[in-house]
DNA sequence: CCATTTACTGCAACCGGCTACACAAATTGC
DNA sequence: GCAATTTGTGTAGCCGGTTGCAGTAAATGG
């Protein structure tokens, strides 16, 4: 049909300008002299071409792709939809973009999510937790990508964490529980298998293993793995807890719906506590009482220590 | 420190080999004919070298980024992330990868994003709705980039559409609660301007104004938005609605919290319908009559669309 | 007024892959 | 057995930007 148009260059944009490719380049960046005048003409020309420079040839030579890839367990999980829609404002702020990819909880899959971002030439990466595949490690050193790492804290750590204190957070879950006067808990979690995280709170919580009878159940993440859990837990337990202390809220969530389709009241007959601090908390009925993580905090932090590394340089 | 070991590219494997770039290049990418002989000797030098193709130069030559944009008005939208993690999916499966933007609500910023998507390459674009700005799709065109919209559908809309229809959504609900009695109806929606999803919903809905009562109320997308416009109702209504029509769950849960605290009995003094059919609306107490949207449907149908077309060629 | 320094601009060589075309070797055909 | 194919491999140039270095014009200096 139409006879191949070529796509406009860099190099039409000058011959249209009348001045030579160097300094068409350098105008577009704003780098080194160039006359108020030239400058000028240069803009007219490519508002003319409506040139737009080939974002692939760009990268080649500066080596950057002004992307970011952030690699999660779950792009469902509200935590992880704040951070990323945060994460994305900051990022979009400084002119980076985010690529996602989820590991369903799987560090063989995780590796390959990475090994795809990375043969795709992201600039940096973001993963979450500590653990991960051997493979992994070695990947990002043999390609230097600067890593950032989420949801732990831990300055000893093979990669930069930018987090919280898991641990802490599971002491300080159990003290509050104790404190109020609880003895016979229920802890709902999701896959603590692969995951850093939620052996972490576990590790807290179990400190308190003298002073509370703590029980474990495992759980899909999800509303309906906490109703699941739950229901089993009522169905099937000799001797009932007094709380239910969900890892997250929307565990939480499924737990108190299962609760009220029982016509169990809360906190009457169990309390309920969860993990996150999702925007609802406080606004159920009852008002859920939670550990707000601050994920938009850590998203600005993962955002300008990423930035601030790949254009200037610190860890 | 080290002396700049300078990534080592396909020359470096073609003299280890002892075979030409040509014949490299032509393995990796499986093209033209290579004795296996050769292919093996190849393969051995790749391994040893642990050679990894330069993304940015393969881009510029292919001109292709094997990265596809999604740009939607909100990321923590249960309803998004259900859809992007979908997405996801399907795009890793074909070997894509899926980077995100949020419009939050303003056309305006949704043609900033789009531009900056398109300044670092993406193949492929996937916007929600049918309403943009005039700029976008100028832009759109000069770059011919493949676009496609999610969300409604309507096979004349100035780009391809995959969804569903929301004034013929509105019109089921409407018909559904009028089924059941209901006749002075409160729909809680969120914000309509720049968003013709809402906006067919709603002209569904008044289809019906002959048959029913209908009193709209805009709310923020989110689980306080609808608990504030409960609130509102409850409280400065002179005449109260026997239902609350939610334009989507998340609205509905807060709506749900907003009676109980209220010490409403849900669905005795009002019923509560949502949108969207998230997964917790089966479990809720009481369960939620939502309307399902096929989000994972679209997701792969968007998927699979946008890359047959990139790989082979039609809408 | 001539020597420097400073401000601009252009030439041409990359960046690291892909691939058209030429050429050589191995098969096939008759 | 020699021409016509079919396979297999190499040379070299291109993709579309960026940038080091050189060269020219203008400003500064003594």
């Amino acid at each position: 049909m139409k006879d191949a148009p070529s796509r406009i260059g860099i190099r039409d944009v000058a011959s249209k300008a009348g001045l030579s490719v160097a300094t068409v380049s350098r105008t577009l960046n704003g780098v080194g002299f160039v006359k108020q005048e030239t400058r000028e003409r240069v803009m007219r020309a490519v508002a003319e071409l409506n040139y737009i420079p080939d974002p692939h040839a760009r990268s080649l030579t500066t080596r950057r792709s002004k992307t970011i890839a952030a690699v999660v367990t779950q792009l469902t999980h509200p935590v992880f939809s704040s951070f990323l829609a945060t994460l994305e404002r900051s990022l979009a702020d400084r002119g980076y973009a985010l690529v996602v990819a989820s590991s369903d909880f799987e560090l063989e899959a995780e590796v390959q999510q990475v090994r795809r971002m990375l043969s795709l030439g992201v600039d940096g990466l973001i993963l979450s937790g500590e653990d991960h595949a051997s493979e992994l490690f070695e990947l990002v050193r043999r390609q230097d990508v600067p890593v950032v790492t989420i949801s732990t804290f831990n300055p000893n750590a093979r990669l930069p964490t930018i987090g919280y204190d898991n641990v802490g957070l599971g002491e300080t879950a159990a003290q509050y529980l104790h404190d109020i006067g609880h003895r016979r808990i229920a802890v709902l979690h999701g896959p603590a298998h692969d995951n850093d995280r939620t052996q972490g709170r576990i590790a807290g919580l179990k400190k308190f293993a003298g002073k509370l009878e703590l029980a474990f159940v495992e759980a899909e993440w999800s509303e309906h793995g906490g109703a699941n859990a739950t229901r089993e837990i009522l169905a099937t337990w000799p001797v009932q807890p007094t709380a239910l202390l969900c890892l997250s809220d929307v565990l939480a969530l499924g737990a108190m719906f299962e609760l009220q389709r029982s016509g169990k009241v809360i906190p009457d007959d169990y309390s309920v506590m969860g993990f996150d601090g999702l925007e609802w908390a406080d606004i159920s009925a009852p008002p859920l009482t939670t550990i707000r993580l601050p994920v938009r905090r850590m998203a600005k932090a993962v955002s300008s220590a990423l930035v601030n590394f790949l254009e200037d340089g610190q860890p």
